[in-house]
DNA sequence: GTAACACCTAAACCTGACTTTATGTCAAGA
DNA sequence: TCTTGACATAAAGTCAGGTTTAGGTGTTAC
């Protein structure tokens, strides 16, 4: 069992934040002790998966909705599995965006490593949009395709 | 050139963010016909990059900066090259964590997938943390690896 | 016994990124 | 002529996700 000082430590998360997120239900059931708040193995898993949900864009209330389902026992299954398996798809959709905004960025260090060298971008815009090095031209395509 | 009504079309955002990029200063110097903004070819890219600065975790008044940045000419080249290296290692590091928030994600799906097999988690508690089938137990030690 | 901490609450405040509202201009079509 | 639709502005409003403030309790250290 942890304070709320020693979890904001372990999680390098703000106590206000600890405290908010009680606040909104994110925590339903914590122990207490004389007001005192006790975080146990099932608050600090339910943390860690608190920052995942988050990460994959869910809302706070949305979260609270599925710290509830946990309570509710094994009729919720269904539910909880459903919202896994969305939040899972739309992860693997954002990390390919990740991926073209991640060739978007390593195309611009190029171009400026190019331009740097030249001094201006003139040859750079003779060789746009489609006479670049191929490999180069595979991360530009790649960051501009649709 | 294009009317902020056909660059809304063509980007799917609505006319009123174009306009609060414009209020912002993130095209500088566009043209304007009595009154009314004409997007040409540099601001077209110049939205593309927006998009790119802001997923990589760019703020409006950084992107500003950087668009400021442009319009001065090649003494600015080391200062955009920087600001692209920077960002790229950000997202570097952002892919990875969000690739920790999939497995978890995964090994979530799975989990519940059992649970509604076994109609309980008694199984399950028996084998976490460490006695989970090979597979699934690589996701979830990426997971809650640190 | 008093000072320093770590904890508590309720409520106000803040920030970024938009969005909405209220008001107005101008050109084309019925 | 008149109204419809696309454009314009400035200023106020919204929303999520916290953070800060003001005031209070309880335990240990000197």
């Amino acid at each position: 069992m942890y304070t709320i000082g020693q979890v904001s430590d372990m999680f390098s998360l703000p106590i206000s934040t600890l405290r908010y997120y009680d606040k909104e239900g994110l925590f339903p059931g914590m122990e207490r002790c004389s007001g005192i708040r006790k975080f146990g193995d099932k608050e600090l898993e339910a943390l860690r998966l608190i920052e995942c949900l988050k990460k994959s864009g869910l809302e706070i209330k949305d979260i609270k909705q599925f710290m509830q389902w946990c309570t509710e026992g094994s009729t919720t299954y269904p539910l909880r599995r459903e919202l896994f398996l969305r939040q899972k798809e739309l992860m693997e959709v954002e990390i390919k965006k990740m991926e073209k905004t991640l060739d978007m960025l390593c195309f611009k260090c190029w171009y400026y490593e190019q331009a740097i060298k030249n001094g201006n971008e003139d040859r750079l815009n003779e060789m746009l949009p489609n006479h670049l090095p191929t490999e180069i031209q595979a991360l530009y395509d790649h960051a501009h395709e649709e």
